[in-house]
DNA sequence: CCATCTTTGTGCACGCGTTCACAAAGACAT
DNA sequence: ATGTCTTTGTGAACGCGTGCACAAAGATGG
């Protein structure tokens, strides 16, 4: 039985072994004393706790570029995600296949959400389509929306949104750079400035 | 002269207002007792120590999908990324205007880091190209990496790589769907199980 | 069956970030 | 000028997550 310890771990990952062991335990006391944690067992039960065993039927709506991106990105499948659909307003676009799925019409949502049981939505339309499609999706019976267009989007209680910003990353490594070739040169109002930014 | 109070802007953030004091201070004491902060002043404050006044050229490295989506996205512009180059190793796509800029070929990546004096690289390749890509800008003088691909990148000290998953924030609308749904009927192994997941 | 050795699970202490609470500062009216 | 009122800036307290350190548990060998 191929086992690893705390310790293994926490070195493959860069953290505290104390901080793992004490993360594992709140999904139950899955280690043996003394030898570790059996690999197999261990992958089983986190992945049941993050709903990797589960089946996720999601849609995209919008397949421009970004939808078609996500549309193929292969990360999808092996978490658990089904992509049920992808949806556009454009009939142009309708039948044409992406990523092996046929983009289908808008109009068809309704239908596809309630006969697939989607409860998770990914909007990749343009900012000023975003608003439209959530309520529609909301009104069909999906719960979380994950939102790529740049807007913030209001729903109901009982709804979850995230909003992926994709220029924030680069943001943030633009916020480093700063740092690094300023430190130097760049004449500060008083004394140091300190660091306002995650990590 | 047009003023908001810490408390208003906390509200609409949804945040603590001594916080709010808190994180401004750091940047200097730009407020007025009694009145609030100069909102034009404020702004400018926070876009120069954030690195939004200044002018920071990448160049997006991999022009599919995701590749053209970026170099489409409105974002960036406007927080003062400038896209320098589209780079891509396929010949075919060589020439072809993407978001109004030509794709260039991969091999002109070292002229025009020079050129441009690029110090972000972005990268949108397939997982097997990342590491190479990162070895070639991180030789040519690019000292942040935005990276896409599903890989680990290795590189030398005072390179910093950013990695963006795409998936990971489905993951956690995932986890918060399975909460909602099986907070009744799951059986849990003994007691219930803290949650150990970003919010 | 006992001794030893390894590794888990966790109580406790420490440290850091958040929040409270208030003195200081400035605006504005009289 | 003086007093009142508003809002900032910040010292101090609080709370929570991280890390330390060790007892308990189980494996393994004699």
């Amino acid at each position: 039985m191929p086992t690893v310890s705390s310790e293994e771990l926490a070195a493959a990952a860069g953290v505290n072994s104390a901080k793992l062991r004490k993360d594992f335990s709140y999904l139950g006391s899955y280690g043996t004393r003394g030898v570790g944690y059996d690999v197999e067992y261990l992958v089983y039960q986190i992945s049941r706790e993050l709903g990797l065993t589960q089946d996720w039927p999601v849609v995209i709506v919008g397949i421009g570029n970004l939808g078609a991106a996500l549309a193929n990105y292969g990360g999808f499948a092996s978490r658990g995600f089904r992509v049920a659909a992808l949806l556009d307003a454009d009939t142009a676009l309708a039948g044409r296949l992406v990523a092996g799925l046929p983009v289908r019409h808008i109009d068809e949502l309704e239908s596809i959400v309630a006969d697939n049981q989607v409860s998770i939505g990914v909007i990749a339309t343009p900012a000023g389509a975003a608003q439209e499609v959530t309520d529609r999706l909301v009104a069909a019976g999906v719960t979380s929306i994950l939102n790529f267009a740049p807007t913030v989007l209001s729903v109901p209680d009982g709804v979850d949104v995230r909003k992926v910003d994709l220029s924030i990353e680069l943001q943030i490594l633009a916020f480093h750079e700063q740092r690094k070739a300023g430190e130097d040169d760049r004449p500060e109002p008083d004394g140091d400035v300190p660091a306002v930014m995650p990590a």
